[in-house]
DNA sequence: CTTTCATATGAGCATCTGTTCATATGTCCA
DNA sequence: TGGACATATGAACAGATGCTCATATGAAAG
């Protein structure tokens, strides 16, 4: 990228301009990094956490997961939001009840993964 | 949890009492779920999901690293920090210079499984 | 020892984020 | 149709977060 902070970076002759060529031709583009944080964001977050988690026994309605997480419904809601537009859970409703679940086996996985590299 | 918020759930016989009792001897404990979004935080940032990418290539000084990402060296020498605490990378120094690298392969892994969800 | 360079860090600030509160929407039932 | 209930949503506010700026630390060279 061009000069802005050249004042601030080591000397022109950096001693690794070859690594910064090669990694700078090699960078995903911009918005598949954007994507990326902005799916770990909604993991990043214990109230998502814990709903994803509770998720993973069964099936549960929004006043059930209030219940269990000692939070609003409205609280809940918003955050489910937030998951829902992520693609990681769906839900279904059932006359005034609304159902929530895990949209797929990802969330798992991801988890699981994250787990392994705190067990160490 | 406890009644706190006894006005904004449905009512008391709440459809699935049994999917909350059950749910609610199956969490983790909490510290552990802290944890875990505390780790997915690292990565839910453009700045430090960029900062892990360019790392996948090869061992960098913190210099380098500004200059692919186009920023201050303050900027990311204050990221690596919050990286590094999440043991995701480690560095060494050598001389005026510290170069970092990806602790070991999780990061990759997990970035991987987060890069299928994203793909469907 | 002093200078120079690479990196680290603290304070301050602007922005983002999660919760609450009030209220809207949608469904069932009388 | 009106009331009760489950859920959704917008505004507002408090706390968290990422950057900048100034400066400190640590290491090599003269």
């Amino acid at each position: 990228m061009i000069d802005q902070y050249d004042n601030e970076r080591c000397d022109s002759n950096c001693p690794h301009a070859d690594a910064v060529e090669r990694v700078l031709h090699h960078m995903p583009p911009e918005d598949e990094l954007l994507d990326l944080a902005e799916l770990f964001k909604v993991f990043g977050d214990t109230t998502r956490m814990k709903i994803l988690y509770v998720l993973f026994a069964s099936e549960l309605c929004v006043c059930d997961i209030a219940e269990i997480l000692g939070m609003s419904q409205s609280a809940v809601s918003h955050q489910l939001r937030i998951i829902k537009q992520a693609k990681l859970i769906k839900n279904r409703r059932d006359g005034k009840t609304v159902y929530y679940s895990l949209a797929d086996d990802h969330v798992k996985t991801i988890i699981g993964m994250a787990k392994e590299h705190l067990e160490e």
